[in-house]
Order: structure tokens, then sequence, then C-alpha cells
RNA sequence: GGGCGCAUAGCUCAGGGGUAGAGCGCUACCUUGACAUGGUAGAGGUCCGUGGUUCGAAACCACGUGCGCCCA
């Protein structure tokens, strides 16, 4: 016997463990292979409510394709993103007061990485499994592979990608302007940049004219009026950002800026740099936005860099890596001593105030300015120019809008398409190293340069390929002799150095690899496949490539899909997967973003731990409506707790009356209306779980079985069956018996994708069998469709809800039996067939066919009317106002009927189907009021 | 500035050219033999506004208003 309530904290890991170690999360290898890569968290990551929902979603259709009979395989795994696990290792040795990374070396850092990634990494993985999710754990992977070793196939193939790109041309180094985190030191993607507005200043400079020249300046209205008109013997500049006009290159002014144009070409003083700079034209400056005049900083503004290039204006770098001031001795050093080594806002400071002191300071006002912010550090980004490695992004794409463009790759919703071609057509050089030491070091090696047949160790020449060997391998012959690898580039300047100045031209030429490592998303990009074994040729890369659908949030449709897809066309010449499935974020109940600081954050694990694992999938399919975000309020949540209970309960039901699954049975041959309708109904629920999955439509899966279960189940079929189960007849109880065991298998399976341990659970408790995991999906099957019953059945339960309806309004007491007679219409048959339920359900003494006796209540149903004598419990005005309102409810209808078939248009114009339809209804309303009318007649005869 | 989305019951949201829906909440009644994490019955709507298309618009189109998100 089933217990009163299902105990989920028991059942939870009991039944996944089982599920796990019977084999059914490993592609079964029949039927069509069905493929979902997991989105990989970060090894860093616990599990929040987004990747509760995504992982709900992909989990979701995982059981459903199982069943169905696919191979599915959904492949699990983590990534091992460089800056956020290089942060958290750091911060362990900072609170174990370890010595610092920059301390203990890079090789001795990165084994501590791999020690808290075998340690403590991808918690994530545990988590994920308490939601139920059927990943094949076997198949885990994680983009650093095991141990980051060379020969590791996840290694690999990063190294032949980026190689091959290499060799095409796909991928180059170049000085440009990055964004660059002071903080962590590294540059980093313009996506982990977020632009807020906050409180600045916009300061207005004077900068003199070379050899105290002057011009008239003439401002003018619209009409073209003077305004202003005065001798100057300056420009005026304006800017957010005082501290990097120490490395101004130029003033720019816009070409048709009359203002300006008697200064343009000729050069002023770049006040405390002491240096002279010329007043250019160029379209970016904006005539009406401050001065007029912007000072260019090609090396530290991306307009600028612009400008600058545009113009062949210098750049000079002002910053370090930790953007203070540069305090080098190189001669390109353009600081000024005095600001050698300030902070970059302690130097904003001081040229504002050593501005000021020389009388260049016009104006300083508030402003709000867009400031960027690093995602992960919090700290302002500085643009700056560096030396990086960049994936040729724009080609790249060029296949990759193709095959949307196309309908190759499909978005669902499709609207998603607008977002990934506006990103792709706009998309810019992909720079792809990080100043970083926790992450695929990037294979390319450095040397001095053969010029005029000498080594010259001031320029370098790049050896990119997949192993140590081969680049060795390359420069040799480059060289004519093996060379020496140093171990960093201090090693192989110092050595290079010793070898220049001893002229010991026999010892071998020192080379170095690129300290930097790849970008984490560069190796995310390669997921779809290298998670399968590439480059090694295997067989699941064979069967699983392309995917079947991947299932994403779409905030990382930039970061993430848009790079499988260039990466999955690059390496494979094929799209990674034909469907993209977009759905919303997790928000609170009133739509905020669930984030720390604002402490809105729900946890998963909470809500499973106080719910179950069920409850919650359950909630979040409910609501993953196209397009929508999901808003989880714990009501919800509770609410669909209490379905399960709901199920479960009905289950105890059938169990108490020993409704055990017959192997025999036939759902097509069942004799009894009740039978045959709710096999009709759960036929018509298969059909529209299925054809809602099939669309990704979650929500109207979702919704279908779950009124089907409660609405139709619950609700009426056991309530209709509780007669006979009660009754005498034998052989009725053995087909309601073995149907109603019949159709729970229905709804436990067309559940289990969805709710996934109750379902389980139920299903073990009635019959020794195969786990529901993997029985077969029901399919709809149109042979089961039963209009007859389905109507026959719908008259009982609108006459039985008529009833109660009645009884309420004339507060007949609820244990109250009364009496009941029908007359009219063909319905005795009816009557007789359905009278035990009728007198159950709706609280009858008796049924008798006869026209109904003074002071009754009178319900007409159909054809016919249905007569409560209620005695002297009926309050006669009650009854007439009740009757009342009916009839003018139904006039209402067929006035609006009638004024729709007065309508000539409408009569000639509408389809034959919606004109007969309106003709059927306005019968059956006038049918409806002829009878309340003569109900009303009675009465008023009394 | 460019792009996307949303506006339907008190709240959160589905839906969709002809007949207004769910969950939660609310009201009344009910511990009737699975279930009070339940049952029964109810109240509650200018489907944001204005035009247009159409025989017919809450739905399709345009504009407006308000709100949200993304990218500059």
């Amino acid at each position: 016997m089933l217990e009163k309530n299902f105990n989920f904290e028991e059942a939870e890991r009991r039944i996944y463990e089982a599920w796990e170690s019977s084999g059914a999360f490993k592609p079964s290898g029949e039927g069509d292979p069905f493929t979902i890569v997991i989105p990989p968290p970060n090894v860093t990551g616990s599990l929040h409510m987004g990747h509760a929902l995504n992982n709900t979603l992909q989990d979701v259709l995982s059981r459903f394709e199982r069943m169905r009979g696919r191979s599915v395989l959904w492949q699990p795994g983590t990534d091992h993103a460089g800056i956020a696990t290089q942060m958290v290792v750091e911060r362990q040795m900072m609170e174990r007061q370890e010595p610092k990374r920059t301390a203990i070396g890079r090789e001795a850092f990165v084994e501590k990485v791999w020690k808290w990634r075998h340690e403590s990494g991808g918690e994530i993985i545990n988590q994920l499994k308490r939601l139920g999710a059927t990943c094949d754990w076997s198949r885990e992977r994680f983009t650093m592979g095991d141990n980051g070793s060379s020969d590791d196939q996840m290694v690999k193939a990063v190294m032949k990608v980026f190689v091959d790109l290499y060799n095409d041309g796909l991928i180059y180094r170049d000085k440009r302007l990055v964004n660059w985190d002071p903080k962590f030191e590294t540059a980093i993607s313009d996506l982990e940049v977020e632009n807020t507005e906050v409180d600045g200043h916009f300061w207005h400079f004077k900068y003199p004219l070379e050899n105290g020249e002057t011009y008239e300046y003439v401002e003018k209205d619209e009409d073209g009026k003077i305004t202003l008109r005065e001798t100057r013997d300056y420009i005026s500049i304006a800017t957010t950002r005082p501290e990097t006009m120490l490395g101004d290159g130029a003033v720019a002014v816009h070409p048709s800026d009359t203002r300006y144009a008697p200064i343009v070409g000729k050069r002023c003083l770049l006040p405390l740099a002491d240096r002279y700079i010329p007043i250019i034209t160029d379209d970016h400056p904006d005539p009406d936005f401050g001065s007029g005049a912007v000072k260019i900083t090609g090396a530290h503004d991306f307009n600028d860099y612009q400008v600058a290039k545009r113009n062949d204006i210098p750049m000079y770098v002002l910053f370090d890596t930790k953007a203070q001031m540069r305090s080098d001795d190189a001669e390109d050093n353009p600081v000024p001593e005095k600001y050698r080594g300030m902070d970059r806002f302690e130097a904003r400071k001081a040229v504002v105030a050593d501005l000021d002191a020389e009388g260049r300071l016009i104006a300083t006002e508030d402003k709000k300015i867009m400031q960027p912010f690093g995602d992960r550090s919090g700290v302002v980004i500085e643009p700056m120019l560096t030396d990086q490695w960049y994936v040729d992004a724009k080609e790249l794409a060029k296949p990759a809008i193709k095959a949307v463009e196309s309908g190759e790759t499909k978005f669902v919703p499709e609207n998603w398409a607008k977002t990934y071609f506006q990103w792709m057509n706009n998309i810019e050089p992909w720079c792809v190293s990080r100043q970083l030491w926790w992450g695929h070091r990037i294979p390319a090696w450095y040397g001095p340069m053969i010029i005029d047949g000498s080594v010259d160790f001031r320029q370098e020449i790049g050896f990119v390929a997949v192993t140590s060997e081969e680049a060795v391998q390359q420069a040799t012959k480059y060289y004519g002799h093996i060379p020496a690898v140093a171990a960093d580039n201090a090693e192989y300047l110092k050595r290079n150095l010793l070898r220049e100045e001893t002229h010991d031209y026999k010892s071998p030429v020192v080379i170095y690899q690129d300290e930097d490592v790849l970008d984490t998303w560069f190796s995310s990009a390669l997921w779809p496949f290298s998670t399968l074994g590439w480059p090694d040729e295997t067989a699941e890369l064979k069967t699983h490539y392309p995917n079947t659908v991947l299932v994403t949030a779409f905030d990382i449709i930039f970061f993430w899909v848009a790079r499988m897809m260039m990466m999955g066309l690059y390496a494979q010449k094929e799209i990674p997967f034909p469907e993209i499935y977009i759905h919303g974020l997790v928000v609170d109940e009133h739509g905020q973003k669930m984030s720390k600081s604002k402490g809105n954050g729900i946890d998963p694990l909470v809500l499973i731990d106080q719910f179950g694992a069920d409850a919650l999938r359950f909630t979040l399919c409910a609501q993953a409506a196209h397009g929508r975000n999901v808003r989880l309020s714990e009501s919800r949540v509770e609410g669909y707790r209490n379905f399960g209970t709901k199920l479960w309960n009905a289950a105890r039901f059938c169990e108490m009356n020993e409704c055990k699954p017959v192997d025999s049975f036939a759902p097509s041959n069942v004799k009894a209306k009740l039978n045959q309708w709710i096999v009709h109904e759960a036929n018509q629920c298969a059909a529209d779980v299925t054809r809602e999955l099939e669309a990704y439509r979650f929500n109207d899966a979702a919704g279908a079985i779950y009124k089907f279960s409660w609405n139709v189940f619950c609700d009426w079929f056991l309530e209709l069956s509780k007669p006979t189960f009660m009754g005498e007849d034998e052989g009725a109880k053995a087909e309601t018996r073995a149907t109603a065991a019949w159709a729970l298998d229905q709804i436990l399976k067309l559940l289990h994708p969805f709710m996934p341990f109750i379902s389980e659970e139920l299903w073990g408790a009635f019959a020794k069998r195969d786990r529901l995991i993997s029985a077969a999906w029901p399919t709809a099957d149109t042979a089961l469709t039963n209009k007859a019953a389905s109507e026959e059945m719908n008259w009982v339960i609108d006459l039985i809800t008529a009833i109660r309806s009645v009884r309420q309004e004339m507060n007949v007491p609820a244990g109250a039996k009364v009496p009941m007679v029908f007359s009219g219409g063909d319905a005795s048959d009816r009557f007789n067939t359905h009278r035990d339920v009728l007198s159950r359900l709706a609280r009858l003494s008796e049924i008798a066919e006869a026209p109904p006796p003074k002071g009754a209540v009178q319900i007409v149903h159909g054809e016919t009317i249905v007569g409560l004598p209620l005695g002297e419990v009926i309050d006669l005005d009650a009854e007439k106002a009740r009757l009342d309102k009916e009839i003018a409810k139904v006039t209402k209808e067929i006035d609006g009927i009638d004024r729709k078939l007065a309508n000539k248009n409408f009569v000639e114009r509408a389809p034959k189907e919606v004109v007969d339809e309106q003709h059927t209804r306005r019968a059956d309303f006038e049918t409806q009021i002829k009878k309340l009318k003569a109900a009303m007649d009675r009465l008023s005869g009394l």
C-alpha cells in the first residue's frame, strides 16, 4: 500500500542511482541518434536558476526522445573558465596565507589549479544530478582535458584548430586596441565588458596655439547670426578623461566647422607634456558637442584610435598593465616625470590641478558618462594598445550567416535569428589571447629573425605548431640548426643577449613559447565536436555530429552560439546543429533579474529540498513559453508539488481498487462508455503532449498533461468509476480496473519527462516491469478517437455540474440527497446507463422520468428538462431570479447571433461552416430559451 | 541613435480572425470511503489607446502611449 504522500527526499537519490546504474543514460545504439551537448557550466560555478531551467528543458527533451526509441546522447561537461578559476584559486591561496601566484611561478601555480579542479571543481555536476539530469556522465568532458597535457584529446582539438586557422590565414597577431582589465592584467572580450552610466565630469581646457598665434573665433546661431566673436590664442577642448591628454597626438575638428577653419593645419601646445600637436579635420568630432574640438588619444580611446589610424597620428601608450602611469625607462615613455607611477585616477586629479594652476582650465561640468567595467573584476576597463592574437571572425562568420539565412540552422523562436544576424554582420576581429596562466597555452614559439643572413634578435619570427617538437622542427629548418627552448620571455632575452654579447654564434639560437593562453570561449566553441573525440574520427563523432538541437538562453547567443556556428562550419564543414532553442531567463516574480547584490536570487537546491525536484522542474516547464522570461515564485512551485500529491493519491486510489496493468489490455476494445471516453481523452492528451514537445512548447506540453491528469482523470474519470468499483458487476469492474491502470500508465509516461521521480516511483509500484525511463512513449492512434463516447460523457459531466450549481445556489445542504425527474428529449437510455453515477456525484435520492412537479427547480439540459423538487427548501423569488438570469444570458447570445445573421455580408462572404455553425448555435440557444421560459411559466403558475 | 520584446482577471501569465482562459489570490459551502498539499460552487475582464484591413479584430497592419532588455 502506498504511503499518503510521495517521500521525495528518500526516493530521489534512490531512483537516480537506479537509473544511472542501469545504464539508461548511455545512448542505446538503436534508433535515430538524438544529441544535445550541455552548455558547459563554469567549473567554478554552482547551480543557479538559469542552469536549472536550461538543464530541465534539455532533460525533458532527452527523456522524451529516449522513450520514443532514439539513441540519446546528452553530452555533459564543464569549461575551464580562465579568469574565474584563476581568481578562485588565488583567493584560496590568499586565505591560506600562501605565497602569491607571481612568487611561486607559472608551473607551480597551474599545478595548484589542477589540484583544485580535481578536488573541488565541478561541484555543479553533482547538483545537476539532484535535478534529475540524465546526461551520460561516463562521457563527461572538460575544456582543458584531464590534465592539460598536449596528448589529451581535448587539448589536441584546440591546438589543431588554432594551427589550422593560422595556416589558413584566419588567425594572426596584431597590435590593436583591446579592452584591458587592469585588475587581472589581461585583455578581455568586449562581451565581458559592462557599460554603466556613472556620475562623471566634463573638463574644458585651453590648448594654446604655437608661437602665440591668434584667430578670430566666431559663433553663429541657426539663422547664421553672429552670437560671439572674440580673438583667441587657444583652442578649447573638452574631455571626461584628462589624464589621457598626456598621450594626445592631435586635436581634431569637423571639416565643416567654420569656427576652427582658420587654425586647421596649425599646431597647438600640449600643456604639461610640452609637445606640439597638429590641429586636423576628421568626420568624427560632432560640432554640436562640447567645443566641437576633440583631443585625439589613439592609444587610449576606441574612437580616437580610428581617427589616429585614418590620419596617421602617433599613439602614445601612457599606462602599464595595472593602468598606472608608466614608469619604465623606455625612450618612448611619454609620461612626464611628475606623473610616473601614479594610479590613473590619481593622475587625473593631478593633471586637472596642474592645468588649473597654469590657467588652462576653462570649466568643469557634471556629466553622466558611460563607463566600461569588467564583469568579473568590477574595475574600470582601459582601452590598451597591445599585441594580441586575433581570429578573422568576419571571414568565419560568412558561412555561419549563410547557414541561418538558408534555414539549415533554425532558431526557435525564429525571432532570435535577427539578433544573431545583427551581431554576425557587424562582427569584429575576435581577440583570443589572454594574459593569464590558466588556459590553453597559445601554440606559437618566437625566435629572432634572420636578416641579411644573420640573426637579429630585435625582431621576432613566429613558429606556430601543434606541439613544441614541431615548432622546434620548423625553427631548425629556419635557422639551419636545432634551437634551444627557453622557459619564458625573460630567459629568452637573457640567453640571446648573452649569445650576442659573447659573439658565441655556435651555441643554438633560443626560442620561447608565447606566454599567453586562449580565451575560454575558443575551446568552448569546439564543444559540439571536441567532446565527441575530434580530431580523431571516432564513431561518436560520426553518429552524433551534427548535434540535434542546442538549448540555451539568449544571453549567450554572441558568446557561444555564434562561435560554435563559426568553428563547427570551419572544422567540420558542417553546421553544429540544425535547431537552436532559445529560452528565457529566470527572473523573480516581479520580473527583476535575480542577482546576488539585489538578494532576490532563489537557490534551486533549496527549492528541491523543500518541494522536490519534480515540482521545480514542472514549474520551470510550465512557464517556459516562447519568448518569455520565467517568473519564478515559490507559490507556483508549491502548487505543482500539490499536483504531484494529487496524482500520487489518485494512484493510491487505483491501488486500493486493484487496478493493475493487464498485459493483454487493448484500449480499442473497451465496452463501457466511461472507459471508451478516458481512452479517447488519454489518446488526445498523448497527441497534444507529443506535438507540443516537438515544437519546444514546453509550457503547452506541461499544461496538457496537467489538465488531463487532474481535470479529466482525477476530477471525473475516477469519480465516475466509483459506482462501478463499488458495484456487483464483476465484468464491468474488471474492464474499468484495467482501463484505469492503462490510463494511469499513460499519465505516468507522458508526465515522466517533466516529473521523472514521482512517475518512476508510481510506475514501479504497480507492477514488476522495466523502469519507466526506458518505457515506450505513447503514440497517438486515431483509432482510439471516440466522438460518441466523448459526447455522452460530456453530457453526463455537464448535467452533474449543472445540478451541483443549482444546489449550491439554492442553498441545498451539501450532504442532502434530493430526488430528480427528467422529461423531454431522448435521454432515457442515458439516464438509465448513468443512474448510479448521477446519483452519487449529484447526490440524488432517486431518478424518474416525469415532468417537473410544481415547486421544482428546473434545469434545461439540451433537449431535456431536469426537475429537482426541493419542496419547502425552494425560495420562489430566488428561483425566478435564477431563471431570469439564465434567460437573459441566452437571449444575449441569440441577439448576438441574430445581428450576425442579419448582416448580408456575413451570410454571403463568411465561410459556409461558420454560417452553419451560427445557425446551429442559434437553434440550440432557441431550444434552451423555450425550455427556460416554460420553466418560468410553470414557476409562475404556483 | 539602432535592434528586440511586452501591455488580456487583484497578481503572474497562456491563447489567438467568429464562443475570454490557467495558476495563485478572493468569497461561500464541504473532513462524502484517494487526496484539506483536498473537494464543490462562485465573484472578477474597456483583451493599453487611435486608426486601418475584413462580412467579422481582443487577435492581423500602422501610428501613439507606457514599460523592459540588448547593442552603440
